[in-house]
DNA sequence: GTCTATAGCGCGATAGAC
DNA sequence: GTCTATCGCGCTATAGAC
């Protein structure tokens, strides 16, 4: 035991917001947001839905808390990259660490990815929208034209794709795939940049 | 006017089904389906939603002839990929098709992609994971491996990618970098098979 | 053929029992 | 502190006016 709650507190602790949050998220992958009622939540646990809505005062603030960690991660992993200076060794910093912040993350991140619901939420809307950003930039060389975007576009999706259905691979060989799928398509644009700078 | 309909037709024709299916697919679009009401489909036609059930008598109705042209047209290239004999002629003919449908049918294309409400709803699930199914087999060259499935679902999530927010380009020069990006993705996974059986 | 009116249900949220 | 009971709302679907 390395937290520091009394012995007392174990049972509550487990029967408590975490659970409630585990639940939501697995309910949120499977139904997205909008198809899944706090009643859903409460019967998956054996409690009412009114005890949801006692741990957390809204729908709102459910989402919040279920997005938080993972939010939080990639904020923290985004602000270390961003400080590296050189442009190469930031963007291999930024795709290792998107890596494993997917491979982490995987059931926030590819519930995100699939529910345009979640994605609108006014609590969710604007922190997304200016991550995605900070990633596309990160991973993407030189002026963020049309190609660029493209480019970002299909990077980022690309290496969402592969935790959308689980497939029975180590996360270690998974990630190794994933790296390969980032510089492989990190090569493509470069290229492609070199095709359209000539047509010029 | 190339259809066969009288000129009295005319006005009966613009002001009916496709209408409801164009202002459909872009609220399914925007709010996904779950997030669409039959009532925000008659607001945005000036009519009631019982004006919306009138024409199609449920909304499982509605969401299958929103999607029924796009599965179509999928199915049809599939259908004439796979009779191709020669794999790599095959698979070329199979990512030519499919980034011109991705273009072409753009809207559905990236709803469903983005809507899990959407995708388990049970008109669409079963025949939506058949043609994933079929696409990919068409896109990844040898045995279905766990190295395939996952650089399969990276490919078809590229291509997706980029027409989910519209960029300022034309879609000639779009479908130029798709392709691009299909078959950055082929040769990487040829690599990354040539990696692992070396390896072995 | 197209609409209004409304039934019937499940939702999120809350007041108050215990 | 945690639950039961319930409120008010918005949903899909339908019956019947026009």
């Amino acid at each position: 035991m390395t937290t520091g709650m009394h012995d007392s507190d174990v049972e509550a602790e487990v029967s408590s917001r975490s659970r409630f949050l585990d639940a939501a998220l697995d309910l949120f992958v499977e139904h997205g947001y909008n198809g899944t009622s706090l009643q859903m939540i409460g019967d998956r646990l054996g409690v009412s839905k009114a005890a949801v809505t006692y741990h957390f005062k809204s729908k709102d603030d459910l989402i919040r808390a279920v997005i938080a960690p993972a939010f939080h991660e990639l904020q923290e992993l985004l602000d270390g990259a961003e400080a590296i200076k050189r442009e190469s060794a930031r963007r291999t910093h930024a795709l290792d660490g998107y890596v494993d912040y997917l491979i982490r993350q995987r059931r926030v991140a590819s519930w995100l990815s699939r529910d345009v619901a979640a994605i609108g939420h006014p609590v969710v809307y604007e922190p997304a929208q200016q991550l995605t950003g900070r990633i596309d930039a990160l991973l993407i060389a030189g002026p963020h034209d049309e190609i660029a975007q493209i480019w970002g576009s299909a990077i980022t999706q690309a290496l969402t794709g592969p935790i959308l259905n689980p497939v029975s691979i180590s996360d270690g060989d998974l990630r190794e795939q994933l790296l390969a799928i980032g510089h492989q398509l990190i090569r493509g644009h470069q290229a492609a940049v070199r095709r359209s700078t000539k047509s010029d």
